[in-house]
DNA sequence: CAATGTGAACGGGTTCACAGCC
DNA sequence: GGCTGTGAACCCGTTCACATTG
């Protein structure tokens, strides 16, 4: 009844874990997934599955479940997991490597296709498969590799420049492991990791536990 | 008028923000901000740090705004900042290694005592100063050097069983990078981190707005 | 006057519970 | 009988707007 309304954000964020949970059923097999099932799969409540699926479409079968590998198609298709979408790693040091050679992206569907880093003794070398360029190349590769997702993995003092240079250039999804404050037009989406907060909000848990310890 | 209510994750969530915002005003100076400031210092609006710090008391004044100093010294409080929470990194491939060496676990009182991996060739040696040892190991280096977080960055086959091990030992906080959904007793806390999904969110706005474009 | 602190309105997302359908 | 699909209730967080106070 509902083919495609606006998806809300809270659903979209999970079909990436429905998806996920679905590769548990093998391919080519017909079976059956019940929301309660796939809600265990993905980590999430039976309601919840439900209502996201039904953002969708109605795909499943009233007493029996959903056909996995249809709801996977349709999954896929409303993420548009078929698309490719080429990455470019701004700063290759630790963590940057780390990302550059991350299996997970390539496998679905965001291959890294160049870096760019700072260092001299870096640049015009290939790391890991990946060639890296000068920071001022940026533009230029973007265009010329069709780069649709940038990722910052740069010193704090130099992420907001690598931003405005991605910006600049017409990338309009970016992904910040920096500890700053990104600016950037309204219709750039950032979504930002800032690992030492995670573990900052682990902390505070603890913290208050300890306190609470001492009854 | 409320010292210490339960202050909501929403606000917990952004209390190192807040934090990371207040470095813009040196240490010793006294200066006031407004909320206005540090809502632009912290990339949220005015009206949710005022809401967020009520929460945790009334430390501003009408008509001036926050002292600085103080409150950096309330908020650092409320977090629990004072506390060293020691840190084991569980595999370490690129991603763990990266994890292992990054500056702002240390500098924010979360430094990473040790690390498992189960390739024979690494155990032993000592990675960016870091020691190796067996996952077999890791209820002893848990009891031994006080482990507070456990950091899992494994395959994804071995992300349970290295959960598993972290709970047995009486690791209460893990944040894992794995895209796997870990099961574990209501007490502890999880906090995953999973790229790929990251960047599929990301996907799925593009492809949105390439559907979008076509009109 | 200027900027905080906070009730009240608002909105999105989650959960409930049950009607509808296989 | 069993499981989906979904309105309604509920909860949490955000935003508004203004009375309050240095």
């Amino acid at each position: 009844m509902a083919p495609l309304g606006r998806i809300p954000e809270a659903t979209v964020a999970r079909l990436p874990l429905y998806l996920r949970g679905l590769d548990a059923f093998p391919v080519g097999v017909t079976a059956t997934v019940s929301s309660d099932e796939l809600a265990d799969l993905a980590g999430v409540n039976a309601a919840k599955v439900r209502k996201d699926l039904s953002h969708l479409g109605t795909y499943g079968t009233r007493g029996v479940g959903y056909d996995a590998t249809f709801l996977r198609f349709q999954i896929s298709q409303a993420l548009g997991v078929a698309n490719v979408w080429p990455v470019v790693v701004c700063g290759m040091g630790n963590l940057g490597r780390a990302l550059a050679n991350h299996t997970g992206f390539t496998d679905r569907g965001f291959p890294v296709v160049a870096a760019t880093d700072s260092d001299p003794g870096k640049i015009g070398t290939i790391v890991d498969g990946v060639p890296v360029h000068a920071p001022g190349e940026l533009g230029d590769i973007v265009r010329r590799l069709d780069v649709a997702i940038g990722v910052i993995s740069t010193p704090a003092e130099a992420a907001q420049g690598t931003a405005d240079a991605l910006v600049a250039a017409g990338v309009t999804s970016i992904m910040s492991f920096t500890p700053t404050v990104l600016s950037a037009p309204d219709e750039v989406e950032i979504r930002s990791v800032d690992l030492a907060t995670e573990l900052q909000i682990l902390g505070f848990h603890l913290h208050r536990d300890r306190i609470a310890g001492d009854s």
